[in-house]
DNA sequence: TAGTGGTCTAGACCACTGC
DNA sequence: CAGTGGTCTAGACCACTAT
């Protein structure tokens, strides 16, 4: 038995609700695990049923719960379906819910550049390990990404070879790293390819390439990967729903 | 007195929510209007006052209404503000939050092409309003954009004169043709501007721009309003929130 | 059959708004 | 002050899942 901590003025289905997220933030609750019951939570916390539903619900709408009839409250394993990359629409009527090859090109730690310290919460001119990666479709390349991650968090990537690595970063970060990325955020802008990127895409020079910068983050908000990734502009096409 | 029309498998909230909907759709309620109150619902249409919270809340997510403590609860006026042109930003640090000027280059009545039919539910090669309109921020042409409308649903902007159309058009819709624009999609991609696209823009012909196709649905979900935007897509600028 | 979440009821009390 | 929505309680009954 418990009682909900926290300031009394705060209502209790919120102090709920945050005591249960701060268990997904620390690890006690992971993604495909089970919540305990509303029976159980509402005995636990000495609140009223109503009041454990109502917390609940919050969370299934954040996104952090699922509920299943019958069975009960899982913890939600965050999908990137909703990736802006999967908007890249290629030849050969691909219907976007292929995942790209990847091959990693180089790996290694360096000096991460000054924005990159700022979004990573890095000191200045901190090391930090960097990824560059080739994403290709049928054999065509269509992304190549500068990948940014702090070297403290995500040293055991440095003991695997190239070629342990699938074709998603986000599940290795998770087993090896036990860091998992609850939400991002995507920044697009348009430019000009330089001849190196140009390069890479198979592309020429100073052909209009999308930019695509990602902050990943944990449960907790913190930082975990900044990434940026270059595509064809002409193979770009992004859907948006207003309201 | 009333009771819940429809299939008694159908939760009562479910109903009640679809109730208040169409009501907002047939312009029984609209935008701004206070919608009784929890307590005269629940009279009028016999169900449980908590079985009103209920359904309120599901339109208070949808995005339908707005619950104000105190006061009552409202139709939602739905805001543009998210709009992909509003993701443009441009030189002297525009903070995002600037309408730019609006120009009517030209307002007619035309065979729309097939794609706008489609898109608008007209019969093939039907008549429809085309505006074409020009944007600039501070004197500098940021957006060119192309506008379709059913000629019976907007008939009443053909008796305006250019310069009575203020910088925005979705006011004038709901004041003069009674439609209330309740959402769209919007459609993203990348292009090389013709000779006419550059020439309005200020650019270079073959410079890549932004196109963003819309289209502007009712509460019904039946189409309004058909438009493309061309903007330069050196100053373009997105961001999203995932998850 | 037992346990889960989903719907629904019928209240109590509080906080905020407007008069 | 009366009326609104916001929180909270304590149940009842149903639908679904697993065993």
């Amino acid at each position: 038995m418990s009682t909900l901590s926290g300031d009394n003025r705060i209502p209790r289905y919120i102090r709920l609700a945050d005591s249960i997220k701060q268990q997904v933030i620390a690890g006690v609750l992971r993604p495909g695990n089970l919540v305990p019951s509303e029976n159980e939570l509402s005995l636990f916390y000495e609140v009223a049923p109503g009041t454990v539903r109502q917390a609940l619900k919050e969370l299934v709408n954040e996104g952090l719960l699922q509920r299943v009839q019958g069975k009960g409250t899982y913890v939600r394993r965050p999908d990137f379906d909703r990736s802006l990359f999967r908007f890249f629409k290629f030849l050969g009527g691909s219907d976007g819910t292929v995942v790209p090859d990847s091959k990693i090109l180089s790996i290694s730690v360096k000096s991460a550049p000054r924005h990159v310290c700022g979004s990573l919460s890095l000191k200045k001119n901190a090391k930090a390990i960097y990824i560059n990666r080739l994403r290709k479709l049928e054999n065509c390349p269509v992304l190549v990404e500068q990948i940014w991650l702090s070297e403290a968090r995500f040293k055991p990537l440095l003991t695997l070879s190239k070629n342990e690595f699938g074709p998603l970063l986000y599940p290795i970060y998770e087993k090896k790293c036990n860091a998992i990325v609850a939400c991002a955020n995507e920044d697009l802008t348009i430019e000009t390819a330089s001849s190196k990127t140009a390069e890479a895409l198979g592309i020429e020079r100073n052909q209009a390439v999308v930019v695509i910068d990602r902050l990943a983050l944990g449960f907790d908000e913190r930082p975990l990967e900044w990434r940026r990734s270059y595509g064809r502009a002409d193979q770009f096409h992004y859907q948006v729903d207003i309201r």
